[in-house]
DNA sequence: CTGTTAGCGCGTTCAT
DNA sequence: ATGAACGCGCTAACAG
């Protein structure tokens, strides 16, 4: 059997209170009382039973997402995992005594952030998740969380500077980097332009990824020629005309990087015109969309953060921030997921 | 507040023992009377408290995990894993009241293996974790636990006419299948043969790769030819002589698949001449030897398989199933993970 | 068949 | 500064 409180207050010799008052560090006891209960705890090998404290302490995790509503299908998932997590009847919703809640909130809308974060710092919480938007309003209301000591995670999109404890998502660089090893790959010998299509450069996510993929295809000996970066607003409509028009106007293109959301455009324009299609095809994200385009050999490689994990992430990490616990680092780390026709998870 | 034993005690106007008894399916209850408790059950939503069910009952789940003592970086890295999850300090550890232990078993030694299973569930363990390999010994000895009703997980390389209940580890067809779309497409448009070194076509898992990455080749216009199969052993020593020949002796080598361990082998004979590397690179599981040529652009690409989301997930599966309980199929499945140089992990 | 009671390991009053 | 006693939500003896 493992050593409990009874065996530490025996083995010293004082009572359970006093033990507990050395366990969580608080005043009222002697130092010469308090060395003897940690020599105790030591000699004994004692680890405090973490499910049995929450009992007695009938404590919960309230954890609050904020998430914007916009529609695209990665934002969707991402949702419905977080709700999932928070299902009572799961897991983590029933064992681990959690109350997620879902504060929807409109897509870049800065000022609507920052005041839902403000209010979600109201409810008193023990942490809060939250898709950041680079803006100084969004990085105030974090910094006011922080201040507060509630613990703040920065979903998918970061913001450094804002002192979010933790950040659940890619290495948008690397993943541009990624991206563009792979473009060079796949376009091995070949020269010929190479198109970006990003959402917008405002967003510090798509920022990123750009600049590593430029980085990438610029080095090394033959560099491959990068054109002006296209601005699709995410915008499954207006990608489709940037998409279409690059298509028919740049007869040589040989690869295309969609970076940000709006594939559904880029998709349509691919198969509007097939035999103009470049030779590589990158994007990011997997959707019914996405998947359909790879099975189809209409694109050739996605590259993909996974929301089930990110969602789960963020809920473990924010629970040992409030538990002042550690957690493992490569448990939380997103992978940079490359999904090809041949190992896409089923579904 | 979420509703407790009592409050549907109250509701259904028994006691506390009756509704233990109806939500834990013992008998010794009027059907009428369980009715009644079923009804307050779901008219309040009550959901069992698991953590405090198992305090009262001070369970603890003993886990098996039965791993080949060789002395590959892959099962270095999964034992070590399986370690960290039995720590108690962790949260694995320690919350969910698990007690894993470790059995070595001499590598490749199927009587051995089948003997070490019969052992494992001597101790009445709430699970076993085993690496199969694929004999009617050890099928028949996961057969003799399964018939016992302890719950048997297979790990890395399946079984699955053994009745298994679960395996934890990629799909190896669609493995190799990967590893033959990054060919074809590093390949693009070259031609020439390409090579393929496995351990032992007598592990399940190299077979399947093997098949899945043969049908790749084939298949399409254009069909790359591959060299017949080199085995290795998995055996540094070996796998270098292979590789050194094979380079030296194909002058026009379009590519090389090494789908096994022994890659250190691989990694010196392409270094030793590096002039005569051929264009694709591919092979298994991420060590610092493969970091490493990875980095240093020995190796295109490697494929791998997340050796501590194998251990964390074995465990909770092996969980629920000695809990009755269901687990989330997508947060289980483990993924073909694809590493270029620039999305490796830290470390 | 059903109810009472005493813990599981810990946190938290309220006394001393 | 320290200790005794009760309760968190649930299970398990033992009564009745």
């Amino acid at each position: 059997m493992r050593p409990t409180v009874h065996d530490i207050a025996a083995e010293a010799g004082v009572s359970l209170a006093t033990v507990d008052r050395v366990l969580n560090a608080r005043v009222g006891v002697r130092a010469e009382t308090r060395e003897r209960v940690q020599a105790a705890v030591t000699r004994l090998g004692y680890v405090r039973d973490v499910a049995a404290a929450n009992l007695a302490k009938s404590r919960s995790y309230a954890i609050r997402f904020i998430l914007p509503d916009g529609d695209n299908p990665f934002m969707h998932a991402l949702k419905a995992h977080v709700l999932q997590v928070g299902d009572p009847a799961t897991r983590l919703g029933g064992l681990e005594r959690l109350a997620v809640s879902l504060d929807p909130v409109p897509s870049l809308d800065v000022v609507a952030l920052a005041a839902a974060l403000d209010r979600a710092g109201e409810q008193g919480p023990a942490g809060i998740a939250v898709v950041a938007v680079d803006a100084p309003e969004v990085e105030a209301a974090i910094g006011r969380l922080t201040a507060r000591g509630i613990p703040v995670a920065t979903l998918v999109s970061d913001l450094p500077a804002s002192g979010r404890r933790h950040f659940a998502g890619i290495d948008n660089i690397a993943a541009g980097r990624t991206a563009g090893g792979l473009m060079r790959r796949f376009l091995s010998g070949r020269s010929g332009p190479v198109a970006v299509i990003a959402g917008s450069l405002t967003l510090r996510d798509h920022r990123e990824r750009l600049s590593g993929f430029a980085d990438v295809l610029a080095q090394g000996a033959q560099a491959l020629n990068l054109l002006p970066v296209l601005e699709g607003g995410d915008d499954p409509i207006r990608v489709e005309t940037l998409a279409a028009k690059l298509i028919a106007e740049v007869p040589d293109l040989a690869g295309i990087y969609s970076l940000g959301a709006g594939d559904r455009g880029l998709i349509r324009a691919l198969s509007a015109a097939p035999e103009r299609r470049p030779q590589a095809v990158l994007l990011h994200e997997l959707s019914p969309h996405t998947r359909q385009a790879l099975e189809a050999g209409l694109v050739d490689a996605v590259l993909a953060q996974d929301p089930g994990h990110i969602a789960r992430s963020a809920v473990r990490v924010l629970r040992a921030f409030a538990d002042g616990t550690s957690f493992d680092p490569a448990q939380e780390r997103i992978r940079i997921d490359i999904f090809l026709k041949d190992n896409l998870p089923p579904g």
